[in-house]
RNA sequence: GCGCUCGUAGCUCAACGGAUAGAGCAUUUGACUACGGAUCAAAAGGUUGGGGGUUCGAGUCCCUCCGAGCGCGCCA
């Protein structure tokens, strides 16, 4: 446990019982990074009130009760009633040496592992992704890999849909042009302009727009084999372009992840069933509606979830609803994080009260939106090509790895295939950095510029430091698995490197509880800025002595290991070379 | 109209109720035969939209006003 932050919270917290009794042991502690100390303790100001102390005096209490000799230099109280700690260099050089040897940096494996769906992605199938999609792939993908690393079972779920009333239309279509025409095979290529074939007949042949919704209903019923094998085809057309831009984008999701909308239709009618039977559901002007107390609509009225439509088909409420069923009665989930649009949050928040109303959630299970923030265009409105049209992923990626292309081709004089392996790395860890790197429920500004710049917060900044960290081992010819120290901390540079290190494990938990992956952005800048002073202010290979040289070595080796991990985590690519 | 989210440096964004609100970019200055300068060091830049309140302590919690985005019955 090299954690100070909290080695320092359990030491706090001894005292407090020691000092106060054990009814104190309970309260948190409050230890915090602090600027006039490495850490300090809040813990006292709180108390005040309770004891009907002066907060100073508190403080003194329980430094006197304190425990710490063997971390840090003797605590100090300061201003109201803070106490700070300044931890021993020896103690950071200590706790900095064994993280060579944790496989796990010091993230200690959660206590009581939980099974966790994280919901993520979920494009509609038949059509391209476009840059809507980005975010709930990019951010959805770092919070299921950094919940598993903490020791929890995740689950992935691509809930793509694949159901609605738009694939009788896609299949009437492909019908109608037939399956070998030159249109059908726009699916391949340009499903998107397909699509919109489809859409401009739908909107504009009434015969065609009613054979559709007979399709639908042919499809939903599952027993037109005919309309089953254009669907399968279009599912398995869909597979393969997610397959690839999964790929390209380096998300784990794979096809066994994918459990759509289809996936749950045979339950829709049990939704409908259960909740008429609890006098939960109501008909309301022809459709089966529940009204969950708390929301109100446009007039003051209540507002409904609809379960079935007046015309008997249900909708994406239903799915969602048979959805939170599945995933408490049959995957037995502790928590399930949604990540999905900011713009649908009243949308799950009455699907989640639903439920709970249904008794279909107990109380100890979890059922969150992850907010994803819109990203936006240089005016703050929606991105759009400069044509005024949708933004495609694949053209947005495109752009990426042309632009990081253009930078290296400028400065590197690197081999044709290299170059273009390394390109692809640099373009898309700019994109998803700059992605996860601000907080996932605020909107941003999509920027080019300041996204695939080499300086600052980005993610080629952070794949350079790392292959500046390799090339110093490259340099000496060894392999930095070998670097073991012992680390030495004498040099102000090399204590605040230490220090940042040894915050990963804090940082990854806390990403783990709150689904933040943008904390996890914030460290791993945070390393690379301190390694770069590190590096300025203190020879590695030319150190002054071998103790110096190895313990150097050590400090370089635990930094690209914390790097290489956390940009893992956050699903950015790290090239050798670049 | 109602609800949700937000308003922080010129720009893009951070800040688990804690001391003097932090980074990056841009600007200005300094350091180059350098373990990869795609860098580092430093300066300057703020009444945290306005006003009240709670608290020992508020960018953070509550109220109110102003402004923005999103949402509000049979699309998903």
């Amino acid at each position: 446990m090299p954690d100070p932050q909290q080695v320092l919270t359990a030491r706090v917290r001894d005292a407090l019982a020691a000092a106060f009794g054990a009814d104190y042991a309970s309260a948190d502690p409050l230890v915090r990074p602090s600027a006039f100390a490495d850490f300090q303790s809040n813990a006292a100001l709180p108390l005040a009130r309770k004891l009907g102390r002066a907060p100073h005096d508190i403080a003194n209490e329980i430094v006197s009760h304190l425990d710490v000799e063997d971390i840090c230099v003797p605590p100090a109280v300061s201003g109201p009633g803070f106490v700070n700690f300044a931890l021993r260099d020896e103690w950071i050089a200590a706790a900095v040496t064994g993280l060579l040897d944790d496989p796990r940096l010091g993230t200690p494996l959660a206590g009581a592992p939980q099974v966790v769906v994280v919901e993520y992605s979920s494009p509609n199938i038949a059509k391209e992704m476009h840059v809507g999609h980005l975010r709930t792939t990019i951010v959805g993908d770092a919070i299921a890999r950094v919940t598993e690393f903490a020791g929890h079972h995740v689950m992935r779920d691509n809930h793509v849909g694949d159901w609605g009333t738009q694939f009788g239309m896609l299949i009437e279509y492909l019908f109608d042009v037939g399956e070998d025409s030159a249109e059908a095979q726009l699916l391949r290529t340009d499903p998107n302009t397909f699509y919109q074939g489809a859409r401009a007949r739908f909107d504009s042949d009434p015969d065609f727009a009613d054979r559709s919704r007979d399709r639908v209903v042919k499809l939903q019923s599952r027993n037109d084999p005919a309309t089953q094998l254009l669907w399968d085809e279009l599912m398995e057309l869909s597979r393969q372009y997610l397959r690839d831009t999964y790929a390209l984008l380096r998300v784990t999701l794979t096809d066994d992840d994918i459990r759509g909308e289809s996936f749950y239709n045979d339950m829709l009618g049990d939704v409908a069933g259960d909740l008429t039977d609890e006098g939960l559901a109501v008909l309301s002007d022809g459709a089966l509606c529940v009204f969950p107390p708390g929301f109100t609509g446009r007039d003051g009225s209540p507002l409904p979830v609809i379960i079935r439509k007046r015309d008997g088909g249900y909708n994406y409420s239903t799915t969602d609803l048979a959805t939170v069923r599945y995933r408490v009665d049959k995957i037995n989930c502790d928590r399930a994080i949604y990540v999905v649009g900011s713009e649908q949050a009243l949308h799950f928040r009455m699907i989640f009260a639903v439920a709970r109303l249904a008794g279909w959630i107990p109380g100890s299970t979890s059922f969150e939106h992850a907010q994803i923030g819109m990203v936006q265009g240089p005016d703050g409105g929606r991105l759009r090509t400069r044509e005024g049209g949708t933004v495609t992923l694949s053209s947005l990626l495109a752009e990426g790895i042309e632009r990081a292309r253009a930078i290296l081709n400028e400065i590197e004089t690197l081999e044709g295939e290299v170059r273009d392996a390394i390109a692809e790395d640099v373009g898309i860890g700019a994109i998803k950095y700059a992605d996860l790197s601000t907080a996932r429920d605020s909107a941003y500004i999509f920027d080019w510029d300041r996204m695939i710049s080499f300086r600052g917060n980005t993610g080629p900044y952070l794949q350079y430091a790392t292959t500046r960290i390799r090339s110093i081992f490259r340099k000496a010819g060894i392999d930095e698995a070998g670097a073991h120290g012992p680390v030495l901390v004498t040099a102000p540079a090399e204590r605040e490197l230490a220090l940042a290190l040894l915050g990963f494990g804090a940082v990854v938990t806390g990403v783990a509880e709150t689904a933040e992956p943008h904390r996890l952005c914030g460290y791993v800048f945070e390393v690379a800025s301190l390694f770069t002073a590190f590096y300025e202010q203190c020879p590695v290979l030319r150190a002054e002595d071998e103790a110096t040289r190895t313990s150097r070595l050590a400090l370089c080796a635990a930094t690209l290991r914390v790097l290489t991990a956390g940009l893992g985590l956050l699903g950015v690519p790290i090239p050798d070379r670049m």
